[in-house]
DNA sequence: CACGGATCCTGATGGC
DNA sequence: TGCCATCAGGATCCGT
């Protein structure tokens, strides 16, 4: 479910909420990904000094180290003053005395990690190798360009690696490439300068308006608040194969890349 | 080291 | 309360 933008929307809907409270106890459900890496009873007492977001991460700061949460492909965060005892799904709460912040996801590809510090070996392992902010002022045309230069795959599938920029998710990099004319299967390394601009455009301009839409529900995503989201009303390509192109009525194609799903209109995207 | 494929897990959906 | 195959918003690991 969660691209950069549906991480950020979650991250929004709580962040407030949650800074300075105390963690009174944590509590886990079924493993997830991967092992909490400390024992919950050693989180109580400890206080949020902020949220943060980093690629595809919530990183919740406590006082002695943070939080890494991740959503994989199908969890989602609520953040409520009480709530019902933990369903099936559910697999991590954080309770605090500002409200009890709750892990659902069914999939369990999801994460919640503890690391002494960012700079800790647990925290460079899951964050290290991650490429740039596509919403901040490091994402830079020029760097940009030359990532590309580099790499001989599928654009589209650059994106989704998240080593050159974080973020863009198998939405997002359809639609991204759909608003920079870019056909999904050209080679990275075949895009000229000013396309390779183009796409830096589209990436910023794509997750900027998701964010504002409160991200994409496709099926069960919602902010900690339990809203839902809105970008995929006015998707351009995705989940269309077989319909027309909102922009020159041409049926949008489907196609698979690397076993994930991909849109494009043939007549709007060039090679 | 860049690439492609298999893999983790559960649930929804559609064909038979 | 059928069964089976396929697909789903992610990312890591493992051969080549």
């Amino acid at each position: 479910m969660p691209e950069l933008p549906e991480v950020e929307v979650t991250r929004l809907s709580f962040e407030a909420r949650i800074r300075g409270a105390t963690v009174l106890s944590a509590s886990l459900g079924k493993p997830l990904r991967w092992p909490l890496g400390i024992a919950t009873a050693q989180l109580q007492g400890q206080v949020v000094q902020a949220v943060r977001r980093r690629g595809k991460y919530l990183l919740i700061d406590l006082n002695e180290g943070l939080l890494l949460v991740h959503l994989g492909m199908s969890g989602s965060v609520v953040f409520a003053d009480t709530l019902a005892e933990a369903g099936k799904h559910d697999h991590f709460d954080l309770l605090t005395t500002q409200g009890t912040l709750r892990l659902n996801d069914p999939r369990r590809f999801g994460a919640v990690v503890f690391a002494p510090s960012e700079a800790d070996a647990i925290a460079q392992k899951l964050l290290g190798r991650l490429g740039v902010e596509p919403l901040g002022d490091g994402f830079d045309a020029a760097t940009f360009y030359q990532a590309l230069q580099q790499r001989k795959t599928a654009i589209k599938q650059v994106l989704l690696a998240g080593e050159v920029v974080v973020g863009v998710g198998n939405i997002y990099a359809s639609e991204a490439l759909f608003l920079a004319g870019i056909r999904p299967t050209t080679r990275a390394n075949r895009l000229s300068r000013p396309r390779a601009l183009r796409l830096k455009a589209a990436i910023r301009q794509v997750l900027a308006l998701a964010v504002e839409k409160g991200g994409s529900t496709l099926r069960d995503f919602s902010n900690a608040q339990g809203e839902s989201g809105h970008f995929q009303e006015g998707a351009m390509v995705y989940g269309r194969q077989g319909q027309p192109c909102r922009v020159c009525g041409t049926a949008i194609k489907g196609l698979r890349q690397g076993q994930r799903s991909t849109f494009f209109c043939p007549q709007c995207q060039k090679p």
